[in-house]
DNA sequence: GCAAAAACTGACCGAATGGTCAGGATGGTG
DNA sequence: CACCATCCTGACCATTCGGTCAGTTTTTGC
């Protein structure tokens, strides 16, 4: 495997995949390193500590999220098209930052010891919270708390409830499909 | 406040509390010795290892889970009222047991190190994959997956995703309604 | 009331792990 | 070549945590 890009980078890479295969807590620095064959020293000479590592890690993840809440707060999400466009967004957002959604959606209690982790569940609950106020009733919440959380919960952790690996395109349209039927329309029935 | 539970089965509770509430990596054997008012070696004179607290502590939890698989698994759930009992015995499932579930759901990586957590994960798996076998489009496994996951998450961690937090009644009847559209409703019964 | 069993404790130990440090390679630049 | 900055490493340290143990207190059965 040819590697162009920095040790650097690669270090972030292999950390993000322990992190989302096995746990923050369960990923040493040591193991990082073996599996970036590196050394434990050198991994710490990249990063301050183990708690940047894992804020670089989800940089990238956490600014992509960050624009989307951005402009899903200015794009009033009253009208379909804009709900539409959310969905869209967000499964794509899934999608790429797969494995970074991994480790913020399963780590919950980790969010006070980690500046990035901690924002990344502000920006979930922002997000949640803007788009279940379009629905007063409390079923309504509990629909979407139940397809959003249900949604990145499938595509991340195809393990635990056995939902097949599917390609990306076929998830993203799947995604996509199912998460319209069940926010956009108030029934079923409705659209197609 | 009076006891009138055992020092035994009271430490049991403390620690299934503490494991949801800041998960098992996280929470010391110490610290479950702390909130239950005792000693960390009086923790480990009941309990051989963490390891076995964690599994006595999920053990209600599991013998619930393995009954309801059990009998899905029997009840053929072609028939849609058959289905219908499957939604509501899982959302009892859910909330009866909704530290317990916590304590799964959240921890996917550990299920090689802890007896009951895989044996926990083998039974949701084994559930998704009979329940998800009655609808063979991939959309349709998709649906379940996001609908059974969704419903777990949602109930379980309503601070990620602000959901608020219902009462229990509230809560059942709410994700039995929903869980229902989203699974019973939309597709035709048997056949396809 | 007493002896045995059960419950409980503080002190201690070993392993794992995050993090430091002094110094060694490596590569570019004058 | 000489200098210097960047990159990298093994050895080491401090702490945390699971687990053991010898011994003390409490409960139980007679």
């Amino acid at each position: 495997m040819l590697e162009d890009v920095s040790h650097h980078d690669h270090i972030l890479q292999v950390a993000l995949e322990r992190f989302a295969h096995q746990g923050i807590a369960q990923t040493t620095i040591q193991d990082v390193a073996d599996h970036a064959g590196s050394s434990k020293a050198n991994v710490l000479y990249h990063f301050r500590n183990k708690n940047h590592l894992v804020d670089v890690a989800l940089e990238p993840a956490l600014g992509a999220l960050g624009r989307l809440v951005e402009r899903a707060n200015d794009s009033e999400l009253e009208a379909a098209d804009a709900r539409e466009w959310f969905i869209t967004s967000f499964v794509d957002f899934l999608i790429t930052h797969r494995l970074a959604t991994h480790v913020i959606v399963a780590h919950p209690y980790l969010a006070e010891q980690s500046e990035s982790l901690g924002r990344a569940h502000q920006l979930m609950t922002e997000m949640a919270h803007m788009v279940s106020n379009l629905s007063v009733g409390e079923e309504d919440r509990l629909r979407f708390g139940i397809a959003v959380s249900g949604a990145t919960y499938a595509l991340v952790s195809s393990g635990i409830l056995g939902v097949p690996g599917l390609d990306d395109d076929a998830l993203r349209t799947g995604l996509r499909d199912v998460l319209g039927q069940m926010l956009l329309s108030g029934q079923p029935a409705a659209g197609r």
